[in-house]
DNA sequence: TGTACATCAGTGAACGCGCGTTCACTGATGTAC
DNA sequence: TGTACATCAGTGAACGCGCGTTCACTGATGTAC
């Protein structure tokens, strides 16, 4: 099983892998939307139809962009929820997994945080869609924490809602501060911050729900 | 003074107005960058070149739409912050404001929230620049509290970057609960307690900050 | 008030251009025997 | 191993179309006297 991919796939593979960088490398500064076809082969340097042999148009290019970023972002929240039960850490090593997010793979969180909002309805679903299952994973793993009991299951909805509305917002920031300077720099350490202090006001909160 | 606008004038203004309409009819599915001149000239009913006249470019139509939509969201912040002193009870009129400013004009909303990220870069500088101002607002009221007696200047600022943030988020929410039912369903209902219930989560963390 | 001239918002024809899509093709890779 | 045939990723020419922009224009509105 597994058949090793022989050479024809393995070509194959390498085209459609230059196609979506090429389309990530556009969308740095451009949304999916205003993306042409021919754009993206010519960046790609492929021939404009060779883009029909992969993707239907650039809708099911946008969502295969989203699966990959969504694998990406998949890993983080799992790393996240496994790094620690304790809430006040987990607070901690989510924003630095973000960060980390950010620093390894810039155009896959742009293109998400972008077209989270974004004009293409299929891309904005396929990303709500997914983030759903990601609120309810993280909904999961607070629903069993201790420092829950006595939270009504809407309770728990909304601040896991909260979290990753916050992680979104972080991802945003982190990536501002990226393209005013370094990944070293002040802007990136302010980012971090921010985020930590956000992360405590809410833990703080948590401790004395409902008030 | 204030010259009454003669004809002219008055039909000028008109012609601009359903200019700017048209654009945000049609940007309630799309983005502002896959915008073009002869799709908003059509949807307006006026000629191509008739565009010129008003804007040089979309890129300046989308500014003047960011300036409007911004108009309404000063006017919303102010209110916020005038309602009253009690920070619970701000918090409330938050999101009753932000709910009644998706219900009047939830075409200027969407669009902010899809070109706050989106691939329009004058745009979202434009908006980048406003929410700095609001920020700032916000962080002067809220450290004028007697709750953030004790409180650093960068930890007041990190707390209002996060209300902010919170006012779009929580924009989104009420607009994709519109698009899903009526202004009175369920949907919205929940969205409003998800809001207050996340805002009450903050209150409690600022009265127990730093822990 | 009337007249002569200036202004300027909106028009319609025309332009060159890049777009998405189709088609028949090439030639390397895969498969059957 | 060699041969004959099938597959199919990528090509290049061609198409019709809508785009943004230019231009000279029209005719209602504004202004000076």
């Amino acid at each position: 099983m597994s058949a090793s991919p022989g050479v024809r796939e393995t070509q194959r593979r390498r085209t459609r892998r230059v196609l979506l960088d090429a389309a990530l490398s556009v969308l740095e500064e451009r949304s999916l939307g205003s993306l042409g076809l021919r754009e993206v082969t010519r960046a790609a340097g492929v021939s404009p139809t060779a883009f029909y042999r992969h993707f239907r148009d650039m809708d099911e290019l946008g969502t295969a962009l989203v699966e990959e970023a969504l694998v990406s972002l998949h890993v983080t929240v799992r790393d996240i929820l496994a790094a620690t039960g304790d809430p006040e850490r987990r607070g901690e090593a989510a924003v630095h997994l973000v960060a980390e997010l950010v620093r390894s793979r810039p155009a896959h969180v742009r293109f998400l945080v972008r077209e989270r909002h974004g004009g293409v309805a299929a891309v904005r679903e396929a990303i709500a869609g997914q983030l759903d299952v990601f609120a309810e994973e993280i909904e999961t793993a607070l629903g069993a924490d201790p420092l829950s009991a006595g939270w009504s299951r809407p309770d728990v909805t909304m601040l896991s809602r909260l979290l990753v509305d916050h992680m979104f917002m972080t991802a945003s920031a982190f990536l501002a501060a990226s393209m005013r300077g370094d990944v070293r720099g002040d802007d990136w350490a302010a980012a971090t911050r921010t985020a930590l202090g956000q992360l405590r006001l809410i833990h703080l909160g948590r401790l004395h729900w409902p008030g």
